[in-house]
DNA sequence: CTAATAGTGTCTATTAGACATTATTGT
DNA sequence: ACAATAATGTCTAATAGACACTATTAG
C-alpha cells in the first residue's frame, strides 16, 4: 500500500490521455439597436480565415483559473477588457477539432459597447458583429451553437431579472434599458409594466440628470448593488 | 503557406500543455423524506479512502462526448444508470489537484430512487447520502462545491417547473411531488396552490388509478411528453 | 402649434397565499 | 365515530397587459 505522497512522486502526466483544452467567450453587447457579438479573424489553422469567438488554449503556467484564462485570451486577441465574465457552458467531443479530442470551457458576459474602445472598429480581424447577420457567416467550428445558448440565456434572464443592464453605459434611460430587454426577447414590452418593475426592484437608482434627444428628456439612472442578483417572482411575458 | 491538411500532418498533441480533465455527476433522488446525493468511497490516490462524486478521467478512446463518458464512468463507479443526465458546471484551476493543472465537468440528474436497484445498500463504498448529513463527511477536492451548486440550481428549478418529478417513481400523488419540491425549497407550500399549478400546466395526466396509504385515496399522476421543457410565468415563493 | 418621446392613471386578468370546508379512506 | 390524509371553495393580494392620457422638450 502506497501513501499519498508516493502516489504523486511516481506520477507522470504524460502517461495519460491528452485532451486539447481551450476557453472560449461569447462577449455580447447592445449598439445601434442591434445586440451584437464579438467575434476575431482565425489567423491560424484550423480553420484559418473563419470567423469565431475569442479563445484558446489553456495555459498551464500563465492560468490558475479557468475564469482568468478566459479573460486573458479575450484581452489577447481582441484588447477588449470584459468587466466580469460567467460560465456558459463546456463543449467537447472527439471530433469537434481535428487534431483530437478537445474540449471547450465557453464563458460569456454582457458588456457596454463604449467599454471596447472606438479603436475596435479600426483593427483587422476584430469586430462586433449583429447577431442578425450571423447567418451568412460560416463561424470556426461549433462557435454559432455556443452563441445560440449565450443568446438563449440572456434571453431567459431578460424574463425575470435585469440581467441585460450590463450591455448598457452607465448612466442609462429606461428606454435604453427596456430596448434591450427587446431586442433579446424578440417583441416589444410594455413602457408602464418595465417602469413598474424598475420601481418595484429598487435596483435602479435616479440619478437626478436625464437625457434629452427628441422629445421629453428622459432621467437616467445607474445600477445599485446587488442587481446581478435581483429576480421578479413574475416573468414578463414571453411571445 | 501550409493548408490545414499540411498543419495537422506536423500536428503533435504531445506538444501541447497537458491538462487533467474528468467528469464528475452529481445524482440526486428523494428518498424516505430526504434528499440524497450518490456517493462512492475514493478506491485510489489522491484523496483514497474519502467519499466523492461518481466520474473518472475522460477516455479518449470509449467517450465520444462527454455526456458519454459521464454516464460511463458513473456506471462503472456504482452500477447505477442514470436516465437522463444535463451539464451542471465545470471547475478547474492549477491547485484543485495535486497532479497538476485539472479540470472536471460535472453533470448532474435527478433519478427515482427505486431506480438504482436496491442491491445499492449491500454495495461495498457506493451509497445514497443525505444531503443534511454531508456537513459530517468530508468530501474529496471541491465536490461538495458541486452539490452544493447542483442542489441551488434544482431549488430554483422547484420554484417554476415540475423537473423534480424526475426524482420520483412513476406514478406519484400530488403530496409526492409537493414533498421533493418542498424539501429543495425549503418550506413547506401551500397544497391548493401546488395543486392548481398541476392543473393549469396540463404536465400531468391522472392515471384513473389512486393509492391508499392513511386516509383519503391520493390519485396518481404520471408525467405528460414535454414537462422537461415546462415554465411557469411565475415563481412559488421562495422564503 | 406640432411631432416626438417620457412617463402616469386605471381597468382587467391572472395567479399565488391563506385558510376554512368537504371528501374518502382504515380502524 | 374518529383520525388521517386528499381535494376543493373562496377571499385577498400582487403584479403584468392594455391602452388612454398627461408632461416636457425641440423646432
Amino acid at each position: 500500500m502506497t501513501s499519498e505522497t508516493d502516489f504523486l512522486k511516481t506520477y507522470k502526466a504524460e502517461d495519460y490521455p491528452i485532451v486539447l483544452v481551450t476557453v472560449d467567450t461569447v462577449l455580447l453587447t447592445y449598439h445601434e439597436s442591434e445586440l451584437k457579438v464579438l467575434l476575431v479573424k482565425r489567423a491560424n489553422h484550423p480553420e484559418k480565415g473563419k470567423w469565431g469567438l475569442p479563445g484558446g488554449f489553456l495555459e498551464q503556467d500563465q492560468d490558475k483559473s479557468l475564469e482568468y484564462a478566459a479573460k486573458r485570451s479575450v484581452i489577447a486577441k481582441t484588447g477588449v477588457t470584459p468587466p466580469y465574465i460567467e460560465q456558459l457552458h463546456t463543449l467537447g467531443s472527439k471530433n469537434r477539432d481535428p487534431r483530437g479530442w478537445s474540449t471547450s470551457i465557453v464563458f460569456s458576459a454582457l458588456m457596454p459597447y463604449a467599454a471596447s474602445g472606438d479603436f475596435i472598429n479600426t483593427v483587422e480581424g476584430v469586430a462586433w458583429v449583429a447577431l442578425n447577420g450571423l447567418d451568412e457567416l460560416d463561424l470556426a467550428f461549433d462557435h454559432s451553437d455556443s452563441i445560440r445558448i449565450a443568446v438563449e440565456r440572456y434571453r431567459q434572464k431578460a424574463l425575470y431579472s435585469f440581467i441585460p443592464v450590463f450591455a448598457l453605459t452607465q448612466p442609462f434611460t429606461v428606454t435604453d434599458l427596456r430596448k434591450v430587454h427587446e431586442a433579446l426577447i424578440g417583441h416589444d414590452i410594455q413602457r408602464k409594466s418595465f417602469i413598474r418593475r424598475v420601481e418595484a426592484s429598487g435596483m435602479l437608482k435616479d440619478t437626478g440628470e436625464s437625457r434629452t434627444e427628441r422629445g421629453r428628456p428622459a432621467t437616467l439612472y445607474k445600477t445599485a448593488k446587488g442587481i446581478e442578483g435581483y429576480r421578479f417572482v413574475r416573468n414578463i411575458e414571453s411571445e
